[in-house]
Order: C-alpha cells, then structure tokens, then sequence
RNA sequence: GCCGGGGUGGCGAAACUGGCAGACGCACAGGACUUAAAAUCCUGAGUUCCGCAAGGAACGUGUGGGUUCGAUUCCCACCCCCGGCACCA
C-alpha cells in the first residue's frame, strides 16, 4: 500500500512536461486547431486563488481538446505595462521594469506549479520592445488612414502633485495621493476613431452566438445607438449664416410642435459668442463656469438638480415658425449629439421638470388614446404611443408615422435630416506616464505630425532612474528623448513624449501569440490564418465592455491593413466569477487571499484545481472554503486508494467488448461509458465543470460498490490485499480495467499529474494525450431494463421495471398492474392515460358515478 | 429609471427537450474496524405530522394566479438579491 503524495507526483509531471516539450506547438494544416486563451495577467506581484481559477478553466478545456485530437495553441503572457509599476518605483525606488519582470518570475512559477498546459516557449510580455513595437507600427497604419488623430481634450490635474490623474485616481473629486481638488487641464491627445466602427461592432454583435447575453448587452449599451433627426433652428434676428443656426438631435421628431423651448449644453460652441454679444457677459461666463464645473464632481457624487438660465435670445422653431427662448442647463451633455436640444416638456421627463421649476410653457402636441392632456395641468410627462394634435397638418397621425413623414418633410425643405447617434466616444489613448509605449510622432515645425517610420521602430523608452510622480509626461524630461529630426525633412523636430493606454497593448496580444518572434510584421498572416480566430476565451466579466470591444475594434483594423482576414477574434467567451472568502473579493488589503502555493504544500495543485472546478459552475462566484479542499484532497486519496488495490490484478486484463459478462460486470460496464459520455458533454460544449466532476465521483462510487458487491466488507486500504478475486475471472479484471482507464483519462485535465502517474502505473507509456479521449461505446451504455415512474392524478404512486424498448401497451399493462398503483385505482373510472416517449406513465382517474 | 442575470435542504449545488425535485460534495448522525482516537469503509438524512416499528400522509423550488395528465422549467402580475448603464434628448 503506497499513500497519495501529490507532491512528489507533481514535481516528477512538470518536469517531465517541460522537458518534452509537451505543450509547444506548431502550424499543422493536417489536424484541427484549437486556439484556447484566458485573459493575460497583470503582473501584480502574487497571483491567488481567485486569478488562477480563470486559468485552470482554460486548462480543462485545453488538455481535453488535446487530447481529442486537436492541436491546441495554449500561451500565456503578461500585460506588463500600466501604472502599479510606476507607483511602485515612486514608492521603493525601484525601477518599473525590475518591479514588473521579478513580478512576472515569482508569477510563472505559480502557474507552473499549477500544472497548466501553457506554451511557455511563445510568451509574451507587452512591456518589452520587441512587443511594443508593434504597437507603434499599427499606430503609425491608424494615423494614415486617419484612424489616429490628436486634438484638445481635458485631463485631471493636480495642481499639489502638478501631475496628471487617471480616472481612477480622482477619489470623491480629490486626489488620491494629496487629497488636493482636482482640477482640469486642456491638452493635446491622441485618440483612436472607434467610433468609425460602431456600427459594425453594433451589428456583429448579432454574430456573437457563443458570447454570454449579458457581455453582448453590456456592450449594446455602450455603443448606444439611437436613431433620430437633426435639426436646424435659425437664430432669430441672425444672418442666414450656418453659424446663425442651432442644430438640435432629436429622436421625437415628432413632437417639434411642442418644442417650446431650446436648450444648450454649457460646453456648446455658440455659448462663448452668446455671452459676449449679453448685456453682462461676466455674469453669463460665471453662470456657465457653475455649470461646467459641476460636470466634474458633483456628478459622480450624485444626481445634480437640473438648473439653468435664460440666455436671452431666440430660435425659430422651423415647424411652426414660431420664435422660442434659448436656455444653458447643467443637464445637457456637451459630447453627446449636436450639444443642443430641443426641449419638449409636454413629452420628455426632463424637460418637463426644466420647464415647471422656471415656469416656461407645456403644450401637448401627442394624446394618448382615450384621453385628453392639457399642458397646464398635466402632472408628468407623456412619452407614450399616440396621435398628434396641434401639429399644423401633422396632427392625426400615429408617433412612429409622424416621425417618419416629418424627418423626410425637414429633409425635403433643408431643415434637418434623419441620423443614427452612437454614445460610444472614440478612445482616448494618451497617458502622461512613463511606464507605457512611446507614441511614435515627431512634431516637425515645417511637416507637422510625423509618424516615426518603421524602420526606426521601435520607439524606446528611455532608461529614467527617479520617479518622483511629479511633472507631467515624465519622458518629456529626458532631452535625448525628446529631441529627434523630422522623418521626412530632417529638421529639429519634438518627439511626442505621451505613452499610449495600457489597453492597447491587450487588444490584438491573441494574435501575436500565433507568431510572437516575428521581427518583420506584428505576425505572419498565414499563422493568424491557422490558428485564428481564439476557438475559446476566458476572463473576468469586468473587461466585459473595453477589453473586449477594444479588441473587436482592433481585430477589424488588422483586417482593413490586411494582415487577418477575420472579423471577429473570440469565437466563445467564458466569463469566470470570482472567488470570494468571507463575503469579500480576495485581496490584500483584505488580507483574505489564498495563496496556491500554501494550498499545492497542503493538498496538492491537482486538488486545488478539483475543487476549484467542483464547488459550482465557472461563471458563478464561489465562496472559497478549506472543507471543500480537503473534500476534494479525500476524493484523490480515495481514487489512489482503490487504483493502488486494483493495479496489480490488472496487468493482463483485456477489453471487455465482446465478453459474456454477468449482471454486475454489464452494469459497471454501463456504468463505465455513461460517465464517459456524461463527462464529455459536460466540459464541451456545455462547459458545466462541476457536474463533470460529479459524474467522476459517482463513477468512483460505483467501482467502490462493485468491489463491495463481490466481497462484503472489503479493505481497500489494508496490507497486502492481493485482489486475487479479479485476476481469477478474466470478465472482472476486463470490465475493472476499463473503468480504471476511463476513470483516470477522463479526470486527466482536471488533475494531470494524478492521472498522468496513474496512467503509467496502469501500464501504459505514451501517456494521457497519446492515449486520446475515451471512446463512447452506446450498446455498451444502453439499459437493459428501465425503471418507469407511475403518476395517478399527478402523484408519485409506484414504479414498474420494464425491459429496455418495450412498447407503450406493455408499460402500461406493467404500470396498471402494479400493486403499490393498484388502490388508487379501485373504484375509479379512467379517464385519461398517458405515456409520453416510454418514460412515464400518468394516469388521471375520478369516481365512478353512482349507477 | 433602463438593461441583464438570479431566488431550490443547514451550506455549495444538480435536474440537458415540460416528466421520479434535491444527483455530487461539505457539514452532521449512526454502524464496522480500533484498547482508543484519527483515517478508512458502509449506512442515514427536504420539512411537518401519524406510527413502538416496518411504513404511511400532507406540504415543498421567492409570492400570487394561469396553461397542462404533469410546471424548478412555459405564460401573466408582483416581491427580493446581484451585476451593468444611468439626465444620451
């Protein structure tokens, strides 16, 4: 009797693993691919439990896909730049990059130790030049097509630390390192032109069929579309001038007879001329400065009262050609639409309050059926379907009709026209940081913006020794840096000294992983053509709306510069809960984290990833509990237990297909190819790994009750238990054997190391992968016989056992015959019986009526 | 407010197409083994009630209704929890 030492086991495996070079692959038209990818990790010091558990996942998936026969692209890398590294260099004066490389060594040998299948040899860290200069080379495609551009925009600043603050790091309007008021900043910044994919990112979404409802509906939202009609309302006593014109986005069209008055945002062009052009324009400026400094902070706190002021002029209301006041309010968004409303109290929630705290006019123009509004007693807006009334010779028709023929009347006069609004902005990627990619432009006095050509690539950061957290873009401190000739005529130019968004460096990281040494293109096409696109991605639902539709966005530039032909880059997405101890999300600060290393000295990391995978489904949260580790530790010993009774008596044993079996033998044979089968399913395609494991437990279970069967009161566990009873009947060892085999490749990615050690113990070689996926026999799983359920009146009465394909006259003559149905049958009449598919037998029955 | 996902034993959960609710595990209880304990192996267990017992009855998947021979599953209304978005005109 050996005991189960995971340790030893494990070590011995991933040794062996790395040796072999089990899990590096190559491009190989001749099998099935299988592009399995989790979320990469930020480099953050110490992974726990909760971040390793997307990877086992993805490691089941990986190592059953394998071994059904497809080559199986499985890396991993480090999403290495970002500001922690940064932080952590201002605070122990270490440099970025030592922090982050002694975080990615401490980290790989976690997942090591883990056992995950990873293709180390293609690893990746965005951090390094060799990744992020990649980076730069799509940059400078998305600058000549226009996709990247700069212009102004504002930034947190704060003044104490004179630094710039991402969002994250304003706290309740203050710094989060000073507690100073933030403030704004005007500056130059880079942007991508996502918003030139919204459409199709919107509609691709319908493709998606593999992606969870709430991912696709989060990222609906987010690109928020709307469609609608823009028009012009002429300033009154203006020119004819576009710029005498205030243009409105409206999806109620319909209502402009209602439009009673006009709103701009405080951040609209025409607010600054306005003011000038008023009696007092420093009393105007102040009233908007209010309003624009409330965007900032009183937002975020909670909702701000709507406010607003008369600025005096007015607008033609191009329907009714009547002249309505122009107002500034706090409420309406300056980046959204046209930054100008026309505001229609009588219909729209908002404008209604608007309109009732500054006593402005309500004219109901739509009615609801079976009723009449009038706007001066009306106590809430109407946004419902109706007809419209005071609508010149619009009135009478329906809401969805009058949109329609008035967006075509606007449009047929030059007065507006219909349009499709999307909420998503393009994405600002400047950061005014070190530890990120260069933005590879030189600013030239004579050429303006110049991308940094690719044989100048990469852009590399410049080694910096003090980080202080102060300044702006640290990399403008470092002359050598900022000085460079113009590309194109070789004047002194000035480099731009922002870094891009860490988001970048994840939005195409799949791809480079098909080919990441390649030293002439981001990839080889043809190897994105082979592996392309991930077959299975998973990752914490909190990248649900930018990681992810960054990532759709880049895919489709790749495609329009040529190098993928595909569309979309993550066929299935998994989005994996969180593990929570004590009610909390592990994290430090909480000091409620697990780490695996504590868990693989205990139990092992074959039973860390059991349990993980056992205590519910992936994309539900757990809430991590020791018992249940051990559970899972009990369940491995307990296998170990019987495979050390079993192994000995089984070296001859041969396949029991084709035998004369007994009863026992066929049903443990059953017992055998039901599980493999319930596994099957269970990890693909339904993904249910808990359930899986269940189907594993109930089938070590069986083993268990069989051995029992044949010897009541059996110690597995005992010395020198030679089980000479199995090797005395050649059907015993066969049908044991079989199991044993199943049992141990079906749990194979679930715990590799035990599996692999007991795959050898049991005789064979070439281990699990060579063996393949245990083959499903159906004759061998079908039932002989079949136990049918009996209802009368919807009530459990009895059950009768039938052979298997018996026909529906015989269940039923079984099922009327039953003794434990019988009484509820006596003195009833029948009046209905049914037996849906041979499965069950309903009968409904009432008094017999009194002759 | 809008959108999405949920609500099943003491706990984590299962039930795949409308068909035996609670598989599997944790915790618990009992038995075997042991001088004893641990470990192990076996057994039990939704709740309530009746019965010495074998056993039996009623109730039971958030609440109330509906469809159906039959509903955790489908439909209607409502309550609660979690997540996302939130003055997007």
């Amino acid at each position: 009797m050996s005991d189960y030492h995971p340790q030893e086991i494990e070590q011995k495996w991933q040794r062996r693993w790395q040796e072999s070079r089990a899990f590096e692959v190559e491009v190989d038209a001749s099998k099935p691919k299988f592009y399995c990818l989790e979320m990469f990790a930020y480099p953050s010091g110490h992974a726990h439990v909760g971040h390793v558990r997307n990877y086992m996942i993805g490691d089941i998936m990986a190592r059953t896909m394998r071994m059904r026969g497809f080559n199986v692209l499985h890396p991993f890398g480090w999403d290495a730049f970002g500001l922690p590294a940064e932080n952590a260099a201002i605070k122990n004066r270490t440099h970025p990059e030592k922090w982050t490389l002694d975080n990615i060594a401490h980290m790989k040998g976690q997942l090591q130790r883990l056992g995950i299948s990873y293709a180390w040899e293609r690893e990746i860290a965005t951090c390094l030049p060799e990744y992020y200069r990649w980076n730069q080379w799509l940059f400078t495609r998305m600058f000549d097509r226009g996709l990247a551009y700069r212009r102004r925009s504002t930034v947190n600043w704060c003044e104490t630390d004179q630094t710039v603050l991402a969002n994250e790091q304003v706290v309740d309007g203050v710094c989060w390192r000073c507690g100073t008021p933030v403030t704004t900043r005007n500056l130059e910044q880079w942007f991508l032109r996502i918003t030139a994919y919204a459409d199709e990112l919107l509609h691709a979404l319908g493709d998606l069929k593999e992606w969870p409802e709430k991912v696709l509906t989060m990222q609906r939202n987010w690109i928020g579309r709307s469609e609608g009609a823009r028009v012009k309302f002429p300033i009154a006593n203006g020119t004819t001038a576009t710029s005498d014109v205030i243009e409105v986005f409206t999806t109620r069209i319909d209502t402009i007879y209602g439009a009673n008055f006009v709103l701009l945002a405080p951040e609209h062009p025409l607010v600054e001329r306005f003011a000038a052009e008023s009696p007092d324009p420093a009393a105007f400026l102040a009233r908007v400065a209010g309003f624009r400094s409330q965007d900032r902070t009183a937002r975020l706190t909670g909702e701000i009262e709507k406010e607003g002021f008369d600025t005096g002029r007015r607008v033609i209301n191009p329907f009714t050609h009547a002249p309505v006041p122009v107002w500034i309010a706090n409420f309406v968004l300056g980046d959204y639409g046209t930054g100008a409303v026309m505001a229609v109290p009588a219909h729209d929630e908002r404008d209604f309050e608007f309109a009732r705290k500054y006593g402005l006019p309500v004219t109901v123009v739509v009615q609801p059926d079976g009723q009449t509004l009038e706007g001066e007693t009306l106590a809430a807006a109407f946004d419902g379907d109706g007809t419209l009334v005071n609508s010149g010779s619009f009135a009478g028709l329906r809401v969805a009709d009058a949109r329609r023929t008035m967006t075509a009347e606007a449009a047929t006069h030059g007065i507006g026209e219909g349009t499709v609004q999307y909420r998503i902005k393009d994405w600002g990627v400047s950061r005014q940081r070190y530890w990120g990619t260069p933005i590879p432009i030189i600013q030239c006095p004579d050429c303006g913006l110049v991308p940094v050509p690719d044989k100048d690539l990469p852009v590399r950061l410049p080694h910096i020794t003090e980080f202080t957290g102060r300044g702006d873009s640290p990399l403008a401190q470092v002359p050598e840096f900022v000085n460079a000739p113009c590309p194109r005529c070789g004047k002194p130019g000035r480099r731009e000294t922002d870094t891009m968004d860490t988001f970048v460096d994840s939005s195409w990281y799949f791809y480079r992983f098909c080919d990441p040494t390649n030293e002439s293109l981001p990839f080889d096409p043809a190897a994105v053509k082979y592996w392309g696109p991930v077959d299975f991605y998973s990752g914490g639902v909190e990248h649900a709306i930018l990681h992810l539709i960054y990532s759709r966005f880049f895919s489709r530039v790749f495609r329009d510069v040529g190098l993928v032909d595909i569309d979309e880059p993550f066929t299935r997405l998994l989005t994996q809960g969180m593990v929570l101890r004590h009610g909390a999300v592990m994290s430090k600060s909480k000091g409620n984290v697990v780490d695996p290393d504590d868990m693989i000295a205990k139990f092992g990391a074959d039973a860390l990833r059991l349990y993980v995978m056992f205590v519910a489904p992936p994309e539900k949260e757990v809430e991590w509990t020791d018992s249940g580790l051990e559970g899972s530790f009990r369940f491995l010993c307990r296998i170990w237990r019987i495979a050390d009774y079993l192994i000995p008596a089984l070296s001859g044993a041969s396949s029991p297909a084709g035998m004369l079996l007994d009863d026992d033998e066929r049903a443990l044979r059953r017992r055998t190819h039901r599980t493999i089968t319930r596994v099957t399913g269970d990890i693909d395609p339904r993904m249910h790994l808990n359930t899986a494991v269940s189907a594993l437990m109930e089938h070590v279970n069986e083993i268990y009750a069989f051995c029992q069967k044949s010897n009541p009161g059996l110690r597995v566990d005992e010395e020198g238990g030679a089980p000479g009873w199995v090797e005395d009947r050649a059907e015993t060892a066969a049908v044991l054997r079989e199991a044993l085999d199943a049992l141990v490749l079906l749990i194979s990615p679930f715990t590799p190391h035990l599996a692999e050690e007991l795959w050898e113990r049991l005789g064979h070689d070439d281990g699990v992968v060579a063996a393949g996926w245990p083959a499903f026999d159906p004759a061998a799983a079908a039932e002989e016989s079949i136990e049918i359920p009996v209802q009368v009146n919807g009530k459990l009465r009895g059950r009768v056992t039938v052979p298997a394909g018996s026909s529906e006259d015989e269940i039923r003559a079984a099922a009327f015959s039953a003794s434990s149905v019988a009484p509820y049958l006596a003195d009833m009449e029948i009046a209905k019986v049914v037996v849906p598919n041979g499965r069950l037998v309903s009968i409904v029955v009432r008094p017999k009526k009194q002759p």
